[in-house]
DNA sequence: TGCAAATTTGAGCATATACTCTATTTTGAA
DNA sequence: TTCAAAATAGAGTATATGCTCAAATTTGCA
């Protein structure tokens, strides 16, 4: 594939092109013509670079999932993870967007996504629910689990609300979701 | 447009065919041909009875967004709106999953989806809010207001939950968070 | 039952779409 | 500086898409 600097930075562009356009129409709705032309580059030159238009659409897709955990794994506590989801959803909005709209679709219709999708949604329950029962042991698992389950649903939620709504108080919300996971 | 018997029936297949289409691949994703094949019917009969494609999936949009709010209009408590709420996505899954599409992309590049969406959640929030403040009037209507934002978007997070995962306690997580909507 | 209006079909049209191919230019290691 | 590998443009292909139209069939009121 990309083995020149020009090449890289014209993958890069692609991929930025790709993310902004899944954001507004999703996976069903975007086409190549959509991406070349925001890209600025012809068919032959991303063909050059990606094997299929699904190819770099499940690249950006990985990354949007990918995107949502942050990276430091271990012991981070509950509030950290919620407040790096927040941070997600104001910061990188076009890969937030991406996600959601993966979420809501659950991507019936394209096995490689939806798998993805059902991954990183298992192993995020896993690590919120770790992080609750660090904090609140007396809780349980199975009690754990499902309070995590309706967090993390709420967040996302709360994510469309701020897209919707810019001014909508996403990070006050999530802390006042979170103490009620906490405390109930 | 239709008069006759057939005509009408014709009609709710092919609107029975785009409301289950619009909930898998979104208003981004559906072709006429889907639609056609679905409802039993050749190009010519549909654009018999539609103007446009785009004119049987605003139709069911307008449905969706209409279906979300319960019927009787006035003196509904939180909980029957919440419980209206739950219904809607657990009977109507169909065209709950077509609100959800459509709240999630908030269909930038489609105005008439986008103003009818709009109008149907500021509508939501009004009604909500002063259910609220019928059973709880010392909230004050700029807390009531903010509190019924988080109800409402939590329940749209919930509801993509139960679809992504049927076991998910929707009605149980509902009434928890209607709790927490009044007492906070 | 006659018949005008409604319905249905299916071929056809223009454009969009995903992707290929060849010729040309650019890159950067040796 | 050379030159093979990489990148790019852009015309071309096959199929999909939204929609039209004329001809044939069906409907249901008078």
């Amino acid at each position: 594939m990309a083995r020149y600097k020009v090449g890289l930075e014209t993958r890069e562009r692609i991929l930025k092109a790709t993310r902004a356009l899944l954001a507004d129409v999703g996976v069903e709705g975007i086409t190549l013509k959509a991406i070349t032309d925001l890209a600025g580059v012809r068919a032959g030159s991303f063909y050059n670079l990606f094997e299929t238009k699904e190819a770099a659409v499940l690249t950006v897709v990985r990354e949007a999932i990918a995107a949502m955990d942050p990276g430091d794994e271990g012991n981070d506590t509950l509030e950290d993870l919620v407040s790096a989801y927040v941070t997600f959803m104001t910061e990188q909005s076009s890969m937030a967007q991406v996600y959601l709209q993966i979420a809501v679709s659950a991507t019936r219709n394209n096995a490689p996504i939806r798998q993805r999708f059902a991954n990183g949604h298992r192993y995020r329950i896993e690590r919120f629910t770790t992080a609750l029962l660090r904090d609140r042991p007396e809780i349980g698992v199975p009690e754990a689990t499902i309070r995590i389950e309706a967090l993390i649903a709420a967040l996302n939620g709360f994510g469309i609300a701020r897209h919707i709504d810019p001014s909508f108080d996403l990070n006050g919300h999530a802390s006042r979701m979170l103490e009620l996971t906490r405390t109930q």
